[in-house]
DNA sequence: TGATACTATACAACTATACATATATTACCA
DNA sequence: TGGTAATATATGTATAGTTGTATAGTATCA
């Protein structure tokens, strides 16, 4: 019946291949790209294909074409250092980025199980959960689910509703500081949802992180989900 | 009619037509056959008996199509050795073919696990990472990451953008002479991009060697991953 | 009746080539 | 030094040719 299994066209390897040099980082933003002619002989095939390829990585935004002049890349994925401190805005002001939140919902309900357990609760307890479109640049980079501990931070709510920075929020709430006590990361599909939110395909491959910040005192504070786009990021970890 | 038992079809007849051209040499390695509806005409036949019997000689091996440009006599397959020595640029000039190597990217980054076991080196040390394309007669045969750890090679990401030659580079960071101290070998089906690069079908098999290199006092500098073109080249072990 | 071999037609995907047009670089001159 | 023209480079566009694939039809034979 269906006999062959999904062939990808050439046009679509080499954009494949050209979004992954991105995300590994060979180029940086406003750099340019090898000429379509470098490109085609360096994949070994036509002019064309490579600019069928390339218009591809041009109406998705990562690159701009110039008549004359040649490709520019527009945005390459975020640097995001993982480590004992994590902040969102810091760490993409850092990389030379504009970071935005934007709040999707923020209401108070009982603890899940996995919640209860990440933050040392009782299941059912209250939380305050906060779900959120992080984008660099004005592009989405990811989705995030937060939740709080409502009885530990009294007045958190209205602290997220004031501000979208968590940092903020906390310290508003009495946490001058927190930490981050831990971090999972695993690579997944999208679901229709983020990949409507994050403005790319259903099945493209999100990396899911799952953490814990925890205040001076080694309470946590704040258990984290976060669904990064593959090709906007790329994670860091360790080095200073 | 005179239905003879063992009455050869049309395609069939073609294909030992083409088959004995090339025999006879009216084609040497590389060249252009004439275009499907130039033998369809020349056979007096349809295009899609021609295309039946090109298939044949595609699927011995014989022949290679590239859409959009024709159908190629292809080379018969590269001779390599795999020895205590193991150079890519002499293995090929002993078996009388041209070999050429074309740089695809060329970085600096940390270990991943697998780099930093065979390097014996901790994981997130600094590496300079060579990607590359090995060709033989102008035609792909191999793609290429190797990793050199920088720390102990201190000038190796110059040495190697200065050359394509890893045992000229190796030299010019004081490693005169170096030798094969594992090989692996697995067969592996091409992902997309390989398929590009290697311009062969997506998911046709590729001959995978793991190998590192040390140098005279069994350090390791040299750790590569090597994907063959499984038809393209015949591995010889052993025989000095 | 059904299977096989070949024909006929149409279209998609990629190649090859040529040329137009915009940009960058260089040479030259005042 | 600064401006201008010439040249080379790079993208944009157009046209034609070639292979890949899908569908439908016809003749022949078991």
């Amino acid at each position: 019946m269906c006999d062959s299994p999904d062939k990808t066209p050439i046009w679509k390897a080499i954009a494949d291949a050209l979004r992954s040099d991105l995300a590994e980082g060979h180029y940086s933003p406003g750099e340019k790209l090898p000429t379509e002619s470098a490109l085609a002989d360096r994949f070994g095939v036509n002019r064309h294909t490579v600019r069928h390829g390339l218009s591809a990585l041009v109406s998705e935004g990562l690159v701009r074409t110039r008549r004359g002049a040649g490709a520019f890349v527009v945005s390459t994925p975020a640097d995001y250092r993982l480590g004992h401190r994590v902040r969102f805005h810091e760490n993409l002001i850092d990389a030379g980025r504009h970071p935005e939140k934007r709040v999707l919902s923020l209401d108070t309900r009982a603890a899940t199980q996995g919640e209860a357990r990440a933050l040392h609760i009782q299941v059912g307890d209250q939380v305050c959960a906060y779900h959120g479109l992080l984008l660099a640049d004005g592009q989405p980079l990811a989705v995030v689910l937060s939740v709080f501990p409502s009885m530990r931070l009294s007045g958190i709510f209205e602290a997220l509703s004031a501000t979208t920075s968590v940092t903020q929020a906390l310290r508003s709430v009495g946490i001058d500081d927190y930490t981050r006590a831990s971090t999972r990361l695993t690579a997944v599909r999208s679901t229709a949802t983020q990949a409507l939110l994050l403005q790319t395909r259903e099945g493209d491959p999100l990396l899911r992180s799952s953490s814990v910040n925890q205040c001076a005192n080694a309470i946590p504070v704040e258990y984290g989900r976060t669904w990064f786009v593959g090709d906007r990021i790329t994670l860091t970890l360790g080095e200073t």
